[in-house]
DNA sequence: CGCCCTGTTGGGGA
DNA sequence: ATCCCCAACAGGGC
């Protein structure tokens, strides 16, 4: 499940072993990952060249090549990038030879994973800008972006957060964590945050996305990191996907409802729902922004 | 066995 | 501006 945490893992393992090398051979068994364009083209373009740089910006994996072009990957749900597993795993999909020898593997079950060939620099941060915004570990993203970020929204701050044009990196999982720590209810309309929610939520946002790497990611349904290894933080989920259990904090049942369209945890006391319950009086009662 | 759930993003329609 | 649903798909849980 590759959030920020995931892919950063990935770029820490991966780029001191594939930078400077070459791809020898390349074969995208499914034609699916860099439609519309044509596999064949992408193999072409990729076969020879050098791996200059391999980073990440928010949850986009992204390979610098030495002919200038880059190839921007996104592994989705269940995308796995897999250095010098036994033969192919299955459900490989992309198949990567280096000139030293060493094999990589794209590995994805539910075949939602991309890759996207882009030309020059220019393309390529004109592909991620249209898409990504700062992402909560920059140093810039400070209290005062935050809160302005959040200003007048009034969309529940789950969805605030997941939407990666607003912070790029933070996924479901670690919006739960992130939330709970910062003790906001979910559905909670993100502009009515004050100034000390804020910083809670953006010093929540930052741990949950460190402690996350720290584990080299998250284990949920067969994530693996690059050699193959489970992360860790699942053992550590406080709320996520842990709904009928003690909430670590005070032992209030943990509950799930759906927010933003997904499924959300929460301690239903340490993050007191929003006002304007269902059934509330006075319809009229609006807050006149201002 | 069958139904329901799941990490993401982007697009369409309300 | 916002939201809900859907589309990709496979596998696990019950």
């Amino acid at each position: 499940m590759p959030e920020l945490p995931e892919v950063e893992t990935i770029v820490r393992q991966l780029a001191p072993r594939v930078e400077g090398r070459a791809v020898r051979d390349i074969v995208i068994a499914d034609p699916r990952w860099c439609e519309p364009a044509d596999p064949r083209a992408v193999e072409d373009a990729l076969r020879g060249q050098r791996i200059d740089a391999l980073r990440r910006r928010g949850k986009y994996l992204i390979a610098e090549l030495g002919s200038g072009t880059a190839l921007i990957c996104h592994l989705r749900m269940t995308g796995t990038v897999l250095y010098d597993p036994d033969g192919d795993p299955p459900h490989t999909r992309v198949r990567i030879d280096l000139d030293d020898g060493h094999r990589l593997r794209w590995v994805d079950p539910r075949r939602f994973g991309t890759g996207h060939l882009v030309p020059d620099r220019e393309a390529l941060d004109a592909y991620l800008d249209a898409r990504l915004a700062l992402e909560p570990l920059d140093p810039r993203f400070t209290a005062d972006h935050l809160r302005e970020l959040a200003r007048g929204r009034r969309a529940p701050v789950k969805a605030f957060i997941l939407d990666q044009r607003r912070m790029a990196g933070v996924g479901n999982i670690y919006a739960d964590e992130a939330l709970f720590r910062a003790r906001i209810h979910p559905l909670r309309p993100a502009g009515t945050l004050n100034r000390r929610q804020i910083e809670a939520l953006r010093e929540a946002l930052i741990a949950s996305l460190k402690d996350g790497i720290d584990a080299r990611g998250a284990t949920i349904d067969g994530y693996r990191d690059v050699d193959g290894v489970s992360g860790s933080f699942q053992d550590r989920f406080l709320v996520h996907r842990r709904a009928g259990r003690p909430c670590p904090e005070c032992g209030t049942t943990v509950v799930k409802l759906v927010a933003a369209g997904r499924g959300t945890y929460l301690c239903p006391r340490c993050q007191p729902r929003p006002r304007t319950r269902t059934g509330a009086r006075r319809p009229s009662a609006v807050n006149r922004r201002g």
